[in-house]
Parts: C-alpha cells; structure tokens; sequence
DNA sequence: GTGTATTTGTTCGTATGTATC
DNA sequence: CGATACATACGAACAAATACA
C-alpha cells in the first residue's frame, strides 16, 4: 500500500490514502481519524511520518486538531 | 445525547447540557442540580467526569456548591 | 442515640491522545 | 527512535458531613 523507495514522499502517501477514506466517507465529518499510533501500526511508518501526514491533511483543511484530544475529519465549529 | 469520541470534552458536553436546562428554566435557582451519582446515571460517566462538569458550570458562575449537601443553581446569598 | 443512605471531597491507578524534546 | 509532559476519561476506594428513619 505505501511505497517506501518511490518518488513520492511516505507521509505524503499516508495522507493521501486517509484523505481517500475522507472522500469515501469511511471517515465522517466531527469523528476522529486514527490516532498517531494506530497510523504508525497499519502503515508501518514512524510517529513523526504519522504525524507529518496529519499535518498535510489539516494543511488541506481536511482535518481539525484539538489539542491533547485528537484529530477529526472537517473543519472546527 | 453525549459523544465520547467527538472533538469536545466529555466534561464540557455535559456541563453544556445542563446548561441549556438552567437557561431554559428546568433547573430553577437555589434549587440542587442532579448530584454527581445522577449525572453519572444519567449520561453514563465516570464520576470524575461529572464532577468536571459541576465544576466548569462554577467556573461560570452558574452554580454554587456546598460541601456535603448539594450544588444549587445561581449564585450563594 | 444508632444505623443507613446520600452527597461532596480526595486520592490513586490505568488508559489513550497529542505535544515536545 | 525513544522519553517525557499534559489533558482527558474511566474506575475504584475511602473520608467527612448531612439527613432521616
């Protein structure tokens, strides 16, 4: 699923493939997104590639961050 | 009623709750809110959760509290 | 006066997130 | 990659004051 040695950047695969379930609608608006850990473990990733691909993703305005809480699909109310 | 896993705190979903029933009038001044054990009947949380809440509602000034006895809604005379 | 129940007060442990270094 | 800090949430246990039968 992600291409460690290809052209494109790791973190930017991840966010790419969660910004896929956005556009799905496996994740919902107001619900969170897997956590920094769990995207570690499904991806294989380290925590500071999971956590440059949140990044990407709210740079995008796909997700909102609350801090010492989580990060979830949308934007903030 | 209450989202465990939504962007806004446990605590503060709960403290909005009631609230919205002291500004509607269904929880009337100097007359007790639900103790903590009721809230967390109620809207199946752990005590401290509640008592997050109560506390929060003080903060606003909503509420006052009195040791062993209750906490009433307004403000103590 | 004696229990019993209720209510708030307090402390400890565990777990999960993000934030930071 | 670790380690630590902070906020949130749950669970359990005990204390203290109050109320009531």
């Amino acid at each position: 699923m992600i291409d460690p040695d290809g052209p494109v950047p790791v973190y930017q695969q991840v966010a790419d493939v969660l910004a896929g379930r956005i556009a799905k609608g496996d994740l919902v608006p107001h619900r969170p997104i897997p956590s920094e850990a769990a995207i570690v473990q499904e991806f294989g990733v380290a925590r500071g590639t999971a956590r440059r691909a949140v990044a990407l993703l709210r740079d995008r305005g796909l997700v909102y961050t609350v801090p010492q809480r989580g990060t979830y699909v949308g934007q903030p109310e």
